[in-house]
DNA sequence: GTGAAAGCGCTAACAA
DNA sequence: TTGTTAGCGCTTTCAC
């Protein structure tokens, strides 16, 4: 521990450099109109004596805290195995550092931390949030409306359709999906399987909603649930195999379950991608490109989605209460949809 | 974002209910000495506005945050890709949350952002730091003294030697690695080579000076430097296997060379345990549970070490100013060492 | 038990 | 250009 040396304040600083306290604010802050001089004389000051400004008052003035919380409503244990939120969260605290922002991580592990994050964000704490991984039924963003903090939301929300003003960010889930089904279909398959994710979340929803724009009338049998691990990918390949042993084709709501298809494929002993051709989405590296055979997958641009989050919160933030996408103002719901691109490796 | 409803103020909820503000901000605040009528009302009339403090304004007379900053000097990815971490974040996360603190995860992504933590800290945000992953040089501490910010380390720093009041919680790292050559020596190996972390950090220093105890006098050519990652012990594996191709037992400093070890000595047709007994650290149980064969290794309560590192830091924040720790008033440098235990599977 | 009043350290009108 | 002044919303003596 330190000893606590009573912080020098503004008062302290002026009466130092022979000034007031406006002229030491002012050159804090970095504002014109203070003759160099002066000027001279207080940041001497102020380093002499060490001063730091007091953030708690000057946030009771300012109402600005230069800070944003990001909130996983996801279990720790979750958010750290996963590089999709490390992406996720280094192009955001990029954005925000170069904005001269703090980032404050909220973790929550389970629904009891829920209320505790909601008075945080109510309490004034920052200035707004990013927030992820809301499933359906998540209490969360009630909370944060009724805090009133400008939030930003990482994924389509699954209630987005009632709602009004609801900014967020999503890859382009719906249109990658159709591309990697029109990809195995362009390969001559016609008997193409899908593993979902959990479709109380909208990207696994979005996924399966484009691979039914390809296969309108496909075998129903050929669509089974799976829970974006590597595990569900493999029960649900299992499956899939009992139910439709003539499938020559598998598209992955995800990597991760894309690997664990392919591990049940070859005990099978199907070959990719002569048998069976598999495409996963994330292009999740150390996943995609470990795989045996190497995974032809979508890609998305993950930490530019992050990147993109904090942009639109700092630009709403800047543009005082309303308008915060650069969208027409009163424009309804806005989401921006960021592109995928499919990458051919060799398992499809 | 959000409609910018001007949050109500505990003046508003005194009126509502009747009362001043004193009478509010006690019940608020949960203080005795008022008449339960009374408090009822004050609930309601909160209720009913959907009163919350404003968190800056009660900072700024009280001078706490009830936030703790968790600052990590090491790039995103290895926090993210690192189980440590999260289980030390969580134990930490558990212990802050238990007394109503929030955590506040600073992350640095190289020098350039050390000063903008060290303007955090400085800020008064928080009311105290827990410091990770200090490196021999790192520049950051002498940052958080300056700033007065009460802290606790994750790990011995180096530097402890010279300054004086330094709180940190640390594994017994050279009484864990003294177990593990133990063990090995009880095996009737006497050729017992070891793969040593980065030397400056404390726990790759302590480890290869619990070595050393045990065997003084080695071969220095047993020894062989690593870098904690799988890599770097396949190559550290390579070298000693080419320098002294009679050893018959490594202990790695870490689990995840231990696993790199192990690929190498399979590689060069070596059978582990029976020609070589290879030891980890860490317990890392993604990596010494999945490796061929199961990695006996030196285990540490990771999740503990978080949990008390928050404890010794609230702790020490109650008692005012000064004596963080349960030690005796007055006393040196209060370093915790929470012990280890050798957890026997099959490679050793 | 309850209220009145004095700040906490800062910014932002407004005056000078 | 610089200083004066009035709060920001809250806690906390100190009277009543």
């Amino acid at each position: 521990m330190t000893d606590i040396a009573p912080r020098p304040t503004l008062e302290a600083v002026a009466a130092r450099a022979g000034v007031s306290r406006a002229t030491v604010s002012r050159v804090v802050n970095g504002a014109a109109g203070v003759r160099e001089a002066l000027a001279a004389r207080v940041r001497r000051a102020v380093e002499e004596l060490g001063y730091v400004p007091n953030q708690a008052a000057r946030s009771l003035v300012t109402r600005r805290h230069d800070a944003v919380a990001v909130v996983v409503a996801e279990p720790e244990a979750r958010v750290f195995a996963d590089p999709f939120f490390a992406l996720q969260l280094r192009g955001i605290g990029k954005e925000l550092t170069a904005h001269d922002n703090q980032l404050v991580l909220l973790l929550t592990e389970g629904r009891e931390d829920h209320a505790r994050v909601g008075r945080y964000l109510a309490g004034g704490h920052v200035d707004g949030a990013l927030v992820f991984s809301l499933h359906l039924d998540d209490p969360l963003p009630g909370l944060i409306q009724r805090a009133g903090v400008p939030t930003v939301f990482g994924g389509r929300p699954g209630w987005s359709d009632g709602r009004g003003d609801v900014v967020y960010v999503d890859s382009d889930n719906r249109g990658g999906a159709r591309d990697a089904v029109r990809h195995l279909a362009a390969l001559g398959r016609t008997r193409i399987a899908h593993i979902t994710g959990p479709l109380d979340q909208t990207s696994a929803a979005d996924r399966l909603a484009g691979y039914r724009d390809v296969m309108a009338d496909a075998d129903p049998a050929l669509v089974v649930r799976g829970d974006f691990t590597p595990g569900g990918g493999e029960h649900a390949m299992r499956g899939l195999l009992a139910r439709c042993p003539d499938l020559d084709a598998v598209f992955a709501a995800n990597d991760l379950m894309a690997a664990g298809a392919l591990r049940v494929l070859r005990a099978h002993g199907r070959r990719v991608p002569e048998d069976v051709a598999v495409v996963g989405f994330d292009d999740m590296l150390s996943v995609a490109e470990q795989t045996e055979p190497a995974l032809t997958t979508v890609r998305q641009d993950i930490e530019e989605m992050g990147r993109l989050m904090a942009r639109l919160l700092l630009c709403g933030l800047d543009g005082e209460a309303g308008a915060p996408a650069p969208g027409p103002p009163g424009s309804a719901p806005s989401g921006v949809i960021l592109p995928t691109t499919l990458i051919r490796r060799t398992s499809a």
